[in-house]
DNA sequence: GCTGTGACTCTTC
DNA sequence: TGAAGAGCCACAG
């Protein structure tokens, strides 16, 4: 599976993840071996948006179910406007039942 | 080849 | 219980 970058298997998982669920940094980072690169899931997502396929950032949030990166949306609301459209409820920037629309690549990819 | 950076996570006070 | 600090890995310059 390390025939690719971090990076880019990054992207492969944050596009497997179905509509109307979200995902951690850290599951992906441990799903691809690396428990502790949660930091460069999220920084990966910076060239996210410049990909050929788009990549769903929107569907990433941090540990806490928090729109941590939604600031780096254009414009920052699109990435609770995204989520609201797959029938994700999002309140103060963080998504409400989080556990229930949480989607874990090792239990749902494996 | 080394240093800096980063949309996080965990442990401790 | 709540908040703060340090640690971690991988990419880019």
């Amino acid at each position: 599976m390390d025939n690719q970058n971090f990076f880019q298997q990054v992207y492969e998982v944050v596009r497997l993840v179905p509509p109307g669920r979200v995902t951690s940094y850290g599951a992906i980072a441990k799903f691809l071996g690396a428990p502790g690169a949660s930091r460069q899931v999220g920084w990966a997502m910076n060239g996210a948006g410049s990909l050929k396929p788009p990549v769903p950032a929107h569907r990433v949030v941090n540990r806490n179910g928090e729109l941590s990166g939604k600031h780096f949306f254009t414009p920052p609301s699109l990435m609770e406007d995204l989520l609201n459209q797959e029938g994700i409820t999002v309140v103060n920037d963080k998504i409400q039942n989080f556990k229930t629309h949480y989607w874990d690549p090792e239990v749902e990819l494996l």
